[in-house]
DNA sequence: ATTGAAAGGAAATTTTG
DNA sequence: CAAAATTTCCTTTCAAT
């Protein structure tokens, strides 16, 4: 799928904000209600468009630790990979996972209430899947956190 | 604000789909879509649903490359962290960036097209702000990434 | 091929019991 | 908290460019 300068502003504003009526958008970029709701559906239909989901507050969730997880593995056969993802999947608190480049092998990055979930969390994970090196870096400051990808 | 079993049920049906009738999660949740409403929107204004918004294929829109930099510093004057901070703001292509605790101070995640692509942002970041240690870790392979938090 | 206008239907919001 | 009344918005159809 192509996608023109128009379709490109109305996911800029969809990606900020999902709740606007196709009348607002519209207005933005100068189109009817009914051009926009049929371009926005061609994106969905194009899979350009993945979801629509609400962003929830973690602090008011009692999530205030965001934790990066640097792991180095000797282990590298495909079935030590489909147990660690397979892990990873099931813990709630792991939001990302991913094998890397370079000297380190994965990292995950999760949320947790504070250190003492931290570490059950952690505790879960190696009882599922052996990690010979792991180290953890806790979250100081949210500098930028965004779902926005670039346009 | 508290929320109990059933607002976070309803959270975690609004994390996975936001664009669902309040009929269908009423019914998911055996509530009245009128009882439904009235607990999101105290949720909204509590502030613990921040946004709903589209989430974009990042592939589709030929965003195909996931870096992971850390860096370390040597400057830690408030004064750097400022123009630090307003950097990776105004890179549409970081997407999220850190200060951290142990031996590295600062994680950025961005999203770009290729690695000429994530060299140019490289360049560019680096014309704002003096790194002294910057290392880049590419994403091979994606096993989780998700906006949904455990509830 | 893509748009805008208008009609129809569905869902959200407000009000009321 | 639920049910009905109201309003807003989404969706379809159709004519026009």
């Amino acid at each position: 799928m192509t996608l023109d300068e128009i379709d490109r502003r109305i996911l800029a504003i969809l990606q900020q904000d999902a709740g606007l009526p196709l009348e607002e958008i519209g207005s933005r970029v100068s189109l009817s209600r009914n051009a926009v709701w049929r371009r926005i559906r061609l994106m969905e239909e194009a899979g350009v468009i993945r979801a629509r989901v609400a962003l929830l507050d973690a602090e008011a969730l009692g999530l205030g630790l965001s934790v990066f997880l640097m792991i180095r593995t000797s282990d590298h056969r495909p079935d030590w990979l489909e147990r660690f993802a397979r892990a990873t999947r099931d813990l709630p608190e792991i939001l990302g996972a991913y094998r890397m480049t370079g000297d380190l092998d994965y990292l995950i990055h999760a949320r947790v209430a504070d250190v003492k979930a931290y570490d059950a969390l952690y505790q879960r994970l190696i009882r599922r899947v052996d990690l010979s090196d792991v180290s953890a870096s806790f979250v100081m400051e949210e500098l930028k956190d965004t779902t926005a990808l670039p346009l």
